[in-house]
DNA sequence: CGTTGAACCTGTTTGC
DNA sequence: TGCAAACAGGTTCAAC
């Protein structure tokens, strides 16, 4: 459930004790979730975090000085990390040595002032791995604009040139890095776009709507340090609030916001989706009216 | 290209 | 009350 929100939160909170600590060693439980469980284990002691970056779903933890043969494979780019995605129920959050475990704990990195960041995750839908030159930079480029900084154009281009489902885009690492399934109900709820139309029928209008209506919606839900559906909580144990503002995401059968319609819950992309039926019209605003013969074919499908 | 469904995994919720 | 099935959802992969 970390989304975009979620996950700066965590990386804020990380950011406030993490950045010039050293690791000085890793222990790793269960490892099938990490890319490359020796490449953790032989790169990592010895290296800096630098700086804590959130990058889509991701946290960067950027590592100083490359060991040789990094830099060596990487024709000089000696920039590494250790990628981090929380998965649905990942938590990242630096403890005293001394303090117990958690249950489902599977990485340890003991920092040099007696603290050690954990990874806790009871489904292991996490993932972790550790990049360096080339490979870190070609993992980054698989993923698409980041949803705060896109601009109307490029958004645009993204959407309108697609013939899949406004829903599916919104998901779409490699279209926007950092939505998911929340966020992506409720800033179709705040456009008023059903979330099965086709990335090719929005007009103009109602892509720059979407684009202005989730980039509010992640900007307050950050604010807000992000939603706690279940047992999302902050770098500091802290839940978020946002999931009090939900307008659509979880409201199955309660009255819309606007206007009382009952919210209602369909599988588009194969993932839960809420939307009002009455503000969130599946055909879109017309303009001159539809055609006889468009409305042919939508009574059409609607008798098969 | 787009779309669907399954798989991964475990804690929680729902239904009988 | 108890237990099993369903559900939650980020991501990837196979199949059509």
């Amino acid at each position: 459930m970390p989304e975009l929100p979620e996950v700066e939160t965590v990386a804020r909170g990380l950011r406030q004790s993490i950045p010039g600590r050293r690791i000085v060693a890793v222990r790793l439980g269960k490892t099938d979730f990490i890319d490359d469980p020796a490449a953790v284990e032989m790169n990592l002691p010895g290296r800096r975090i630098e700086s804590v970056e959130r990058f889509g779903k991701f946290m960067l933890l950027r590592l100083s000085g490359a060991a040789s043969a990094d830099a060596a494979a990487s024709n000089g780019d000696d920039s590494a990390a250790l990628l981090v995605h929380l998965g649905m129920t990942g938590h990242l959050a630096p403890q005293a040595a001394a303090e117990p475990n958690q249950k489902h704990t599977h990485v340890w990195l003991e920092l040099d002032d007696g603290r050690e960041l954990r990874y806790t995750d009871p489904r292991r839908f996490g993932r972790i791995a550790y990049l360096a030159g080339a490979a870190l930079r070609d993992e980054l480029l698989r993923f698409g604009a980041e949803p705060l900084e896109i601009s109307s154009e490029e958004f645009s281009m993204r959407v309108r040139s697609r013939k899949t489902r406004i829903k599916a885009l919104l998901l779409d690492q490699s279209v926007l890095r950092g939505v998911g399934n929340i966020y992506a109900d409720e800033s179709l709820w705040r456009a008023k776009i059903h979330p099965a139309r086709r990335g090719s029928s929005l007009s103009v209008e109602e892509v720059e709507s979407l684009r202005r209506a989730l980039q509010e919606t992640l900007r307050h839900a950050i604010a807000m340090r992000g939603s706690s559906i279940t047992n999302f909580l902050d770098a500091a144990g802290e839940p978020g609030e946002y999931q009090r503002r939900h307008r659509a995401y979880g409201r199955e059968g309660k009255p819309c916001y606007r206007c009382r319609t009952p919210i209602r819950r369909i599988i588009v992309a194969g993932r839960s989706s809420h939307f009002c039926p009455n503000c969130q019209a599946k055909t879109g605003p017309k303009k001159a009216g539809t055609s006889p013969r468009k409305r042919r074919r939508i009574a059409k499908r609607k008798t098969r």
